[in-house]
RNA sequence: GGCGGUGUAGCUCAGUUGGUUAGAGCAGCGGAAUCAUAAUCCGCGUGUCCGGGGUUCAAGUCCCUGCACCGCCA
């Protein structure tokens, strides 16, 4: 049996995702997983928060909640909605687990002992007010170069110069606003990213197929410029992973903790390996090749963003192990949704966010919509009045209304059973073959990850059904050829099957509602069409189900446009 | 400022390694049908492929350049 492991982004904790987010991560990975399960293979998906980092800490201060709380309750609040979306994580786990915590660690002492970890002296901007050190762009002040009063540590907004946090005018903490700052000299590890140059460009090159998206921003860092830098990868903190060599204390970097961006990659194994706690299987067939996943097929799913840290930060820590660990296969990248015309926003609270989808929709809608749509080759638009016409034309009126006419029709001339009589004729066999071929193009879009040819395909297979039902005209048939009329309509409710089973990963409810109303248990994906077409055999009872799709009219359009169109409420 | 991306029908987007009359869905117009959530099906697109140069027998597709928008800059 094929075996994929699945990796999703890791959401960051400090609040909830919008759809801009979900689209580009963990929606995309989701659909791949439900399709590859469907299909026999063995799916291991993965994904988790990402917990640590200052962000997390503000997050929690503002809420008036220790750190640790804070993120276990918004862990919660995230899982609860990955649920709500059907999000179907073989795990979600969190980077401030024990395992990760240990991995972490472990890696850590594996890359210094092969040399490729270095203390280095520096010299940090430390509030006395917030107690504790500010990382550069906590810091804010007054821009040397242009006047801004509200420039960051790192950059000036304004006139976008690179800044020092020590060259601010004036400079005050972000965090509290204190300005009783002092620069302190502070000691941090730093990976050795540069010495692993030739061998992540080896490996880059090594990989066949992988978006341009992809590889181009890898090679971009591996080249531009100096090359690629050696990281800073301890912070001085207290929420995150304590800095250890393994099991072993780490001397001089007492109260330190690993920099997010190093651990949280790392928390997909600690994920698996959490995974294999709570459910009792093995989590090193999925990542140490000397250890059985050496047949195991890994694929990714992040923002276009996150690609940086994928093909490099998080290889160079793997490659720099020296251990037999699983690294990605493909990588499937993507670029951003776009709200109305700007982008989404989470410090704006612009856009979408996903507790607010489901609350005015079920999240079929949204899946369809942003699988349909997803940001595959080039950024994309959401507007309302486009959601609308999509959601209203595909899941309403062709895949929801042929449901129903078929269905009702069956129930009104021949009652809630399948009709018995009547053998296939040139439109049947025609059919059959049109769905075929169509199957076979759907397989070979989902095969290849690409997202919005699959969803085009799948609703050219609804459509067939509808163009199908038109030719052979049923109720027109049933006035002079009453079994022939029930061939059609048995047909007609055996593609209401086979599209449950098509349409699954895509929208799982809806497909889960259409197998109910067939009375139909664990389809399986068809190998043959005209064999799957005669699945339900003449006498199985069926239901007529409840509208699958309500239509969103042009009030709740407007009102949904108007609610969203500016800060979160 | 540097780097990257994008710019194709009213809208959202496809257009493999350059190759016959540039495509899809939606919207729009016309027609058929009436089983169905007034839902379906059929037919209809001469669009300076952002502008300007260039390479080529041939460019939306490669090169140079200009413009616009977007993003990133650890």
């Amino acid at each position: 049996m094929p075996r994929t492991l699945i990796t999703s982004a890791l959401p960051y904790i400090n609040g909830i995702k919008h759809l801009g987010n979900m689209v580009g991560s963990q929606l995309p990975a989701d659909l791949y997983a439900r399709y590859l399960r469907a299909r026999g293979h063995e799916v291991m998906f993965i994904c988790a928060t990402d917990e640590h980092g200052t962000p997390a800490e503000i997050a929690a201060k503002k809420a008036g909640q220790p750190v640790a709380e804070y993120c276990a309750a918004m862990w919660q609040v995230q899982k609860d909605l990955a649920d709500g979306f059907r999000l179907s994580f073989d795990h979600f786990g969190r980077s401030s687990s024990p395992q990760n915590r240990r991995l972490t660690q472990h890696f850590a002492g594996r890359l210094d002992t092969a040399g490729l970890v270095e203390e280095r002296a520096s010299r940090q901007v430390y509030s006395n007010a917030d107690g504790r050190f500010l990382p550069d762009r906590y810091v804010e002040g007054t821009c040397p170069n242009c006047g801004y009063e509200r420039a960051r540590g790192d950059q000036c907004e304004n006139c976008t110069k690179q800044l020092d946090p020590t060259d601010l005018i004036a400079p005050r903490s972000a965090i509290s606003g204190s300005t009783d700052l002092e620069v302190r000299e502070t000691k941090h590890l730093f990976l050795l990213q540069s010495r692993l140059r030739d061998e992540l460009d080896a490996w880059i090159d090594a990989q066949r197929g992988w978006p341009v998206l992809t590889t181009s921003i890898a090679k971009k860092w591996l080249h531009d410029g100096d090359g690629l830098q050696d990281r800073g990868i301890t912070r001085d903190l207290d929420w995150g992973v304590p800095v250890q060599k393994g099991d072993a204390p780490w001397p001089g970097m007492e109260g330190k903790v690993f920099y997010v961006w190093f651990d949280a990659p790392i928390e997909y194994i600690a994920a698996t390996n959490e995974w294999a706690d709570a459910n009792g299987g093995d989590w090193e067939r999925w990542w140490r090749t000397d250890r059985g996943a050496d047949d195991v097929r890994y694929v990714q799913f992040m923002g276009k963003d996150n690609v940086p840290f994928h093909t490099l930060s998080f290889p160079a820590t793997i490659l720099g192990s020296g251990e037999p660990w699983k690294t990605v296969d493909y990588l499937k990248s993507f670029n951003y949704l776009n709200y109305d015309g700007g982008q989404f926003s989470t410090s704006q609270g612009r856009g979408v966010f996903m507790d607010q989808a489901l609350e005015v929709l079920p999240s079929d809608y949204w899946r369809w919509w942003l699988l349909s749509h997803v940001p595959e080759s080039s950024d994309t638009e959401f507007t309302w009045e486009a959601f609308q016409t999509d959601v209203n034309k595909d899941l309403a009126d062709v895949l929801g209304n042929f449901v129903s006419r078929v269905t009702k029709f069956c129930r009104s001339k021949f009652g809630e059973a399948v009709p018995a009589g009547g053998e296939w004729g040139l439109g049947e066999e025609a059919l059959a073959k049109t769905l075929a071929a169509r199957l076979a193009a759907y397989e070979r879009h989902m095969d290849a990850i690409e997202i919005r040819k699959s969803a085009a395909e799948l609703r050219a297979i609804w459509v067939a059904g509808n163009e199908y039902l038109q030719e052979a005209a049923p109720w027109a048939t049933f006035k002079t050829d009453p079994d022939k009329a029930a061939m059609q309509i048995r047909l007609g409710l055996n593609l209401v099957r086979l599209y449950a089973v098509l349409s699954a990963p895509f929208v799982p409810d809806a497909a889960a509602t259409m197998l109910r109303s067939m009375r139909v248990e664990g389809a399986d994906w068809p190998t043959d069409v005209a064999e799957a077409l005669g699945a339900l055999p003449a006498g199985h009872g069926f239901e007529v189900p409840e509208v699958m799709f309500a239509k969103i009219t042009d009030e709740r359009r407007a009102d949904w446009a108007a609610r969203f169109a500016g800060a979160r409420g």
